[in-house]
DNA sequence: GTCTATACACCGATAGAC
DNA sequence: GTCTATCGGTGTATAGAC
């Protein structure tokens, strides 16, 4: 890899999480790297396509980094507490910010958006196969669907990041809610073995985990 | 209100629908309200200006209409099931990806950040009565903080929405995981009265919903 | 209040010298 | 591979006629 490629990369993503979708630019990415604006052009064809080696580069290296945690916990209630550490590394790298201001760009742009959904999907993906590894046995295996829910908590920690962005003490307290609400993992993954049985047979019950066919009541 | 203003107003709400952040210009807003480009400078002063105005009444309008809904909610599970009308109707709108572009633009720049932080206050100060008035005896009272909840959850559709722009299957399949989820709030609503003691007790039991002083384990 | 015209900065992208 | 210079277009904002 080139000497200046590489600037450029690490140029486009710092510029992303820092002056964000609206205030990216060829110019802004050349200044940052300390590069010809030109040289862009010669190297990537096009800005866009400059983000899209940018963001893949640097979803590849989180979760690489995170798929040796991931395979340490377990059980969920340690999933969880890597899922904190993982919140608080990803924040402070920026890369949650980098990745939610890709996805609101993706919303108009298709080139972005092919880029958002390669991110999105290859944490989803991993985050999958943790959450289908440490379900098995729990009265939650029963309601719950690991691939959407892998997508379910990507999501939210974008959305969650926006709203520390916009309102840091108000989003702490949304962070701190969930975590909160994350802890009736711990409580029904740690249950008696009466009180688990009756909680499984009254999910059972109700609709819940069963397909839409199904008319159970 | 004069007419020009008034659609600015709603001309300027619909090029953050469809354009995003990014596509967001004062010509942008004057060509889609057929108005003379000049007169955006003239009314409101600056753009970012006119968008907090706009995006102020949009929000109001919706939260008005939703505070009647909330108010017929009875129990959770009714209130899930509005939740779930309130998604699609915001949804169609457009209103929910407005919210998400103005986060997004928020990141960066001041005005924007607080248009956003006012979007966001209302809207969960709205769901927070209703939360808090819909807990009281639930199992899930010791756990859930309703200021924060209602946080996340405002948090947790932006997130979604974004990833349903990104893609829609996947955003999908996210949305019913968590409703499923919200399943589990039924289910715990609705337990016979020795599960829900059994359960509310190792609720208790556990450090969950105390504050970070107590130390009991 | 509304219009035209315009100032000035920045945008992506390219041509062509070195 | 890297540079300067430059194209046409778009951005915010203002001056001044009507």
């Amino acid at each position: 890899m080139s000497d200046t490629k590489d600037k450029l990369l690490a140029a486009t993503a710092d510029t992303l999480r820092e002056a964000g979708i609206a205030g990216l630019s060829a110019r802004a990415i050349a200044t940052r790297a300390g590069v010809n604006q030109a040289l862009i052009f010669y190297h990537f064809t096009t800005v866009a396509d400059l983000v899209v080696a940018a963001t893949k580069r640097t979803v590849d290296e989180s979760v690489g980094y995170y798929r040796a945690e991931f395979a340490k916990a377990c059980s969920l209630v340690e999933l969880l507490q890597i899922g904190r550490g993982l919140h608080e590394r990803e924040q402070e790298l920026g890369n949650v910010r980098l990745m939610s201001q890709l996805m609101a760009g993706g919303q108009q742009d298709a080139i972005l958006a092919e880029a958002a959904a390669y991110a999105l999907s290859t944490w989803s993906e991993e985050i999958e196969t943790v959450v289908r590894r440490l379900l098995a046995g729990s009265p939650l295996e029963l309601i719950a669907d690991p691939r959407g829910l892998a997508k379910a908590v990507s999501a939210s920690f974008i959305g969650l990041e926006l709203y520390e962005g916009i309102d840091p003490v108000a989003g702490r307290s949304a962070l701190d809610a969930l975590e909160q609400l994350g802890m009736l993992v711990e409580v029904m993954d740690d249950l008696g073995p009466v009180a688990r049985r009756a909680l499984r047979a009254r999910i059972k019950r109700s609709k819940v985990g069963l397909g839409k066919s199904d008319t159970v009541v």
